[in-house]
DNA sequence: ATGACCATGTAAGCAGTTACATGATTAC
DNA sequence: GTAATCATGTAACTGCTTACATGGTCAT
């Protein structure tokens, strides 16, 4: 259900066509929420049909028609609502986790050349989350300008804060994620009889 | 993909029926992967299709006829390989960070709510993945116990160390997520116009 | 004219959720 | 007898993935 609210989300800031908000769900992208283009058209079909967003057909910056959707009245009670509302944990699925719990049962070579993998991984994440965490600190993302422009300026400084907060959040995760695969490494290396020298 | 890995991976440990090994992936278990009992009766019907596990009639405690799965040869093969190779980062989907991007439009009141609920979650999986890894660290849990069984005394204390380790990694992520939480809750409570004494 | 990007979708299939159906055993 | 647990499934549905289809604009 989450990725209607996503998108109830970004159109909270500015009204926009479905390839626009697209780019904010692309995988590999330093976004909360990943979705491919064709689950973002179909959401935003039911999101128009159950009334929390309305649709216009508009002529974008070369004449060419788009349809842009904008947040309706509904729609801002249904995201505040959802917003305020504790939510059950998801259920957890952490498919590196499955793979960690057989190292033991591997060539502790091929252990490591997973867990270095998964650290570069890590690594390139944490940096996309620290660079969007500092754009948002200093209010410069498209997006936020946008935000921040129907919203008193006293409440700026504020709304930043949260926001950037949300990303120190996913980075601190990955920084956790890092720690613990860079031990992993030391223990999967640690119960290996040493190698010949062969150069 | 996983959950037929995270399958074969108990079946590793010693044969299982279907009912016993949905004990490992009910929700809101200790446990790294989650998926309800229909999904794991289909999925092994699937795995047994594929030649990844053999099935077999067998007489429970009770005299009560129940049937059993083992990992095939080729079971325990796709496991190693699975294992052995790195994975493609799995898209992101936090639908928490979602909610908490937009702590900063709604009552700062109802965002501690929210925060608070996420912090006993927290704090709740981080006892069961601690008292996990030390039922691991331990070799108290009677999966480990059968499957240090059939390997060589010499490695059982690299294998507890490994498995043990991986939800060492889950609480580690467990405790960024708590510190976040409670910096947001300070966050949403600091710009706040303090509320009249009533008591 | 070729490739990159803008823009909107459809279709098929797999993964995951929720509810239902059935029946036996065990503990109180 | 009644509730909990053991045990195996089916059915309907929603969410997500992957591939395909179409056609316009812009820069080289």
């Amino acid at each position: 259900m989450s990725l209607r609210h996503a998108l109830l989300g970004v159109l909270s800031a500015r009204p926009m066509n479905g390839y626009s908000l697209a780019r904010f769900f692309l995988a590999s992208q330093n976004w909360v929420w990943s979705a491919p283009r064709s689950q973002i058209y179909s959401a935003l079909k039911s999101l128009e049909d159950d009334g929390l967003i309305d649709a216009s057909r508009e002529e974008g910056r070369n004449g060419l028609v788009t349809k842009v959707y904008s947040l309706s009245p509904a729609g801002q009670a249904e995201l505040d609502h959802w917003v305020s509302t504790p939510q059950p944990p998801s259920p957890h699925r952490d498919a590196f986790a499955v793979q960690a719990l057989h190292f033991d049962a591997i060539d502790p070579e091929d252990a490591a050349t997973v867990l270095r993998a998964y650290l570069d991984d890590q690594r390139r994440q944490l940096a996309e989350w620290e660079s969007h965490r500092d754009a948002l600190a200093s209010r410069s993302t498209p997006l936020l300008k946008e935000r921040l422009a129907s919203r008193p300026a006293g409440e700026h400084e504020r709304i930043a804060t949260l926001k950037a907060h949300v990303f120190e959040g996913q980075a601190m995760q990955a920084l956790a994620r890092i720690a613990w695969a860079e031990q992993a490494l030391e223990l999967v290396a640690a119960g290996v009889s040493v190698a010949t020298p062969t150069g």
